[in-house]
DNA sequence: CACCGACTGGACTTGACAGTCCACTCCGCG
DNA sequence: CGCGGAGTGGACTGTCAAGTCCAGTCGGTG
């Protein structure tokens, strides 16, 4: 995986590549981003590129983990408030609220990569899954917090919860993106939030 | 978008394009598919692809017409029993089934073509968006049918469960694919099925 | 059978991209 | 202060793709 940096000149270096990577990345797609443009965003040249990695799929693997950190990264507040029930709305909220900034352009970054690259490179794919298990992770957190506080029954399945809940977030990303439209985000999100409803031992919303 | 072909013998030559191109596109992916490839399997040289197709991307276009014909045809006989519960359950079982047989490789080719070209091409992203509409509306007919034969009580929201159902299906088929392993594709649409059963008026599974 | 337009073949141009190479600079250390 | 390795610059090459062009062939029609 090329050259790990040694002098804090050269760590900065790999991560300013890195950074215009996922940018380019994001703009034109895995396979539309040159490298010569990444270089020229990143202020680096063509042999830093190939000082710091070995070809170009390292490159994208570089930014599959950077993806996984961004998008993980930016949830970890509320991820943190997953474990009761009005953490758990407010969470689907800023999610909906996200889309809704965006004009519904661009759906879940982890997922692009992986529609583009999950098919070609085995260990991108892997990346981006343990991104997905990480981020299942935290919701099953929070849902197990909340059996074991009472808020839900004993009898909810966390880890069925938590990949049902993630599987129709990220479905209604895609039809958001496909629409342009967060209504569907929505709707997925409410169905989600509906059907862990059903294990609620308190009644009212 | 090129020339309409008039006579069968130039029909048919369109068709084979167009095949030999949605099997390289799920191969390679849309940006790695080359036109000589392409050529290349239909058996058709350089100038019949601009003959019948201004430029990729109108060949692009015609693939995701393609495409959605065949993933909504595929399931026509399933959508026509989406109208009672036995049939519903009989459509997740055979699209999980799918999934198995596939082991997790490739998940939903609509959605795979929209995370590629989606935000390149708008006309592309028009056509993947109309499929969606229609794979819903026909899950809402589904739903629409149980309503009125008193299957599901009249307080269900078909609309907002149909979108929620799709939702669910497109992660779990996202989750699948990240992982290799059906299993997600399961829960999602557990939580799809289980989440229509709050509105069934009979009590039995 | 000659004509005509639809259709076909493949060489050619142009440009972009991944990856290589080597000369150079920077900077800590003895 | 000069040695050496980490880091940098950018020209260079080979490959391959998109799109153009034009000389053909085919088959139906008068």
């Amino acid at each position: 995986m090329g050259v790990q940096p040694t002098t804090e000149r050269g760590r900065r270096t790999r991560e300013r590549i890195v950074a215009a990577a996922a940018e380019v990345v994001a703009q034109k797609g895995a396979l539309g981003a040159s490298l010569d443009e990444v270089g020229e965003r990143a202020a680096a040249s063509r042999s830093q590129l190939y000082h710091y990695f070995d070809d170009k799929s390292d490159l994208l693997r570089a930014v599959a983990e950077s993806t996984n950190e961004a998008v993980l990264g930016a949830q970890d507040d509320l991820f943190a408030g997953l474990g009761t029930w009005p953490g758990l709305v407010r969470w689907t909220d800023a999610l909906v609220a996200l889309q809704e900034e965006r004009g519904g352009v661009g759906g879940c970054p982890i997922a692009n990569l992986l529609g583009q690259l999950g098919e070609r490179d085995d260990e991108i794919r892997a990346v981006l899954s343990d991104g997905f298990d990480r981020w299942e992770a935290s919701i099953r957190a929070g849902l197990t917090a909340m059996v074991a506080s009472g808020e839900l029954r004993a009898d909810a399945d966390a880890d069925w919860l938590a990949a049902s809940t993630l599987a129709s977030l990220q479905g209604g990303l895609i039809l958001a993106q496909a629409r342009r439209d967060p209504l569907p985000l929505r709707r997925a999100l409410d169905g989600a939030i509906r059907l862990i409803a059903t294990y609620r031992t308190t009644t009212k919303a």
